[in-house]
DNA sequence: TAACGGAGATGGGACGTCCTTTGTCCTATT
DNA sequence: AATAGGACAAAGGACGTCCCATCTCCGTTA
């Protein structure tokens, strides 16, 4: 545990209970009038007299309680229960990456391991689960990404789409969000350390064999395949971070 | 799909595009500046002053900052980058566990799946880089697990350190923080359900059997026992919500 | 019937003011 | 000389007020 890492939730920072304190109060607010997703908040001016605060100190709260993705704040219309969404998450894990690429990049690696013990410790379930359609989904995005290698263009979107669908057939909401963030954050690493040309023809090969894996429902070689994925990713990393 | 579902990241809404725009402007500044964690920041008024905006609206996106972890404000003294920190994470994830508990707890079920695949998917290489020293450690925990089951109190806190320093050799602190939050999230949503009555003697017996087969170094045995014990988890669970 | 536009509501933002907290430094006391 | 305590300055915390920007809704008009 590092000195600092006390740091955030220590008594010392009375301040920062009291805010934290107003946020909880939202929250509550919200669970104890029953509000669901989509759902309105009360205006500002009204948080702002219910809870006895000031309405630029509600506003605070209020955004904050956005960045966590627990609202939705809509300019001129009103205020709502948000949607699941971890978009926030993203924004502090992307300046993470980027305040470590300092240290040779260790917070990228530290993100592709876990990537890597969460795919490939989950694909077997997938297999498991996924349906006919859903493997046709997953053969729709190869065949675009061969079509997208063959012109020469890279497709980084596509990458991500395929490793989303693999996952699809878990129906794990908080994992889909949690693997989108790991998806972006990595893509911001990779760029900002300035991504070296890539191979895309052998990308899509080792996407393929994934599929194929997938597709005869062989787990142990799923598995195997994605590890040699994210191990290539980790090589490629180190590389990178060597310069 | 509510109608609020399409919202936060179409381009619709430009205002949460500009308050966006300002928090990354100071990450961005942050990064240029070269400031490290632990680095002092300028003051509101100065961050007024150079991004041109007024104090409160750069207290608002500070506020977001730190709840992202990214920065940390302390009261009469400054703001700082702050260490990495995902308690902020926790209380976001939290209130979508307590808002899902209207729909059958499925939040709770899914992070537990996600935990499941993390941790039986690292235990293994966990395994190769464990020290007698931390192994020790482990013991340790474990004995004082054995105490308080005899004393017949609960041991939350110690089932936390347990998986916690499971982990530890692995020196992934992305992975230390993410298992944190959802530890304090499946506590807080486990409470929420109204836990029920807990064997103390058996969760110790579970956590002892982990031990072992960590200690023999038997990957196989240690990643199938941890798998049998998220599914007791989940059958909890499973059981608490059907009332 | 469809397109346009205004009204009203609601969030966005900027100042200015005063309070609270914190750290520092200086002084007085022992 | 060492220490305790108070004064001071700097920084964040909270509010109130005023005006702007944007959205939705609904009535008007072509």
């Amino acid at each position: 545990m590092t000195v600092a890492s006390q740091g955030v939730s220590s008594a010392r920072y009375s301040a920062q209970i009291r805010s934290h304190a107003l946020q909880t109060r939202i929250m509550d607010l919200i669970l104890e009038q029953g509000l669901d997703v989509g759902d309105s908040l009360p205006t500002e001016s009204e948080l702002s007299a219910v809870l006895g605060v000031g309405r630029n100190t509600v506003r605070e709260s209020l955004k904050v309680l956005q960045a966590l993705g627990v609202i939705e704040i809509r300019h001129g219309f009103g205020t709502f229960v948000a949607p699941n969404n971890f978009s926030a998450l993203t924004e502090g894990l992307v300046f993470r990456g980027r305040l470590s690429l300092r240290h040779q990049g260790e917070e990228a690696m530290e993100l592709v391991d876990v990537r890597q013990a969460l795919e490939s410790g989950l694909i077997g379930r997938a297999i498991d689960l996924v349906t006919a359609e859903q493997l046709g989904d997953l053969r729709a995005v190869m065949e675009a990404m061969d079509k997208a290698a063959a012109a020469g263009e890279p497709f980084a979107e596509l990458d991500a789409e395929f490793h989303r669908r693999l996952y699809a057939p878990l129906n794990n909401e908080l994992l889909m969000n949690l693997m989108d963030v790991f998806w972006k954050v990595y893509r911001q690493i990779h760029q900002a350390l300035g991504a070296g040309p890539v191979n895309l023809g052998e990308q899509a090969r080792i996407h393929w064999e994934i599929y194929e894996a997938v597709a005869d429902k062989d787990k142990t070689l799923a598995a195997e395949r994605l590890q040699r994925h994210f191990d290539g990713i980790r090589q490629k990393l180190k590389d990178v971070a060597a310069r």
